[in-house]
DNA sequence: TCTTGACCTTCCAATGATGGGAAGGTGTAG
DNA sequence: CTACACCTTCCCATCATTGGAAGGTCAAGA
C-alpha cells in the first residue's frame, strides 16, 4: 500500500505520515524497490490509533507512550490511565482558562453599545492600570 | 526610562517589546544616543494594553485592530466590539472542542482499572475502528 | 514510443507566541 | 580598573501542521 491509499484509510495527511516517522513517532515504513513507502494494515491500524489520539488532544509525546504501551500486551492499565490523567487535568485547566477569559469577554461585549459612538467599556477595560495587587514586601 | 523598566511597568518581557516592534506591532520605539530604546509613561500604557488584551487571549492581529481603534478617539465602539465578538465566538467554538475531548476522557479514564492489568479500555478505544459513517455516494 | 497526469521522494520554510542564548557594546558603582 | 548589570542584534527552539520546490516513478492513452 502506498502512502497515499495508507493516508486515505487512515484519516492522516501524507506529510503527517512521513512527519511521524521522521520524528520518531513510527518505525521508518518498509519500502519498495522504487523507494516507495509500503505500508500494511497493522500500519494502518497504527495510523487511525495516532489520529484518535489527536483528535482527544493528545501531544505527540504522549502518543509516543501510549503507542509503546498498545504494543505491549503486558502493560499494566495503571500507566495507560496516568498518561490519560495527566492528559485530562491538563485540558481542564486551559478549559478552565479560557472560559475565564470568554466570560470576562462576554460582560465587556455586553456592556459596550456597539454603535457609532466611541465610547466603549472594552476599550476602558483593556486600557484600565492593573490592580495594584497588596503585595506584602 | 529604558526597556528592562518599561518591561517591569508593564509586565511585558523585553523579549517580548522587541518582537511586537519587530513585528509591527507597535511602532519603532525612540532611540537614546547610545541606541537604548527609550520608553515614556504612554508607551507603557500601551504596553499594558497589549498585555492585557493577550490575556483575554487576543491574537496578535486583532490586538494590532485593538490599539489602532484604542488610538482612533472617533472610533465607532462597533469596530471595537466587533473584534471582542469574533474572538469570543472563536474562544467559545475551542472550549467546546476541548470539552468534548474532556468529556470523553473523563469517561475512559473512569472506565480504565489502572492497576496491574492490562486490559485498558482506553487503549482499546484509541485503537477501536472508526465509525463507517453512512456516506452516499 | 511518447506524453500526460497522478503519484512518490527529499528538503526547506512558514505559521504564532514566546523563550534561550551567544557575542558584543554601554553605564555605573566600588 | 574592574565588576556587574544592562542593552544591542542575531540565530535557534518550541509544537503540530502545511505548503511548495525540484525531481523520480508508474500507468494509461494516442
Amino acid at each position: 500500500m502506498n502512502i497515499g491509499a495508507a493516508s486515505t484509510a487512515s484519516g492522516v495527511s501524507a506529510k503527517m505520515i512521513r512527519h511521524y516517522e521522521a520524528i520518531g513517532l513510527l518505525r521508518p515504513a518498509a519500502r519498495r524497490d522504487n523507494a516507495y513507502r509500503d505500508y500494511a494494515d497493522g500500519d494502518v491500524h497504527e495510523l487511525r490509533f495516532v489520529r484518535r489520539a489527536r483528535k482527544l488532544g493528545f501531544s505527540i509525546d504522549e502518543i509516543a507512550g501510549l503507542l509503546a504501551l498498545w504494543r505491549d500486551e503486558e502493560r499494566p492499565s495503571r500507566d495507560v490511565r496516568r498518561i490519560a490523567q495527566v492528559h485530562l487535568a491538563d485540558l481542564e485547566t486551559r478549559i478552565a482558562e479560557m472560559q475565564a477569559m470568554a466570560a470576562t469577554l462576554r460582560t465587556l461585549v455586553h456592556a459596550c453599545h456597539g454603535d457609532d459612538r466611541p465610547h466603549c467599556p472594552i476599550l476602558d477595560d483593556l486600557a484600565a492600570e492593573p490592580p495594584r495587587v497588596a503585595r506584602p514586601s
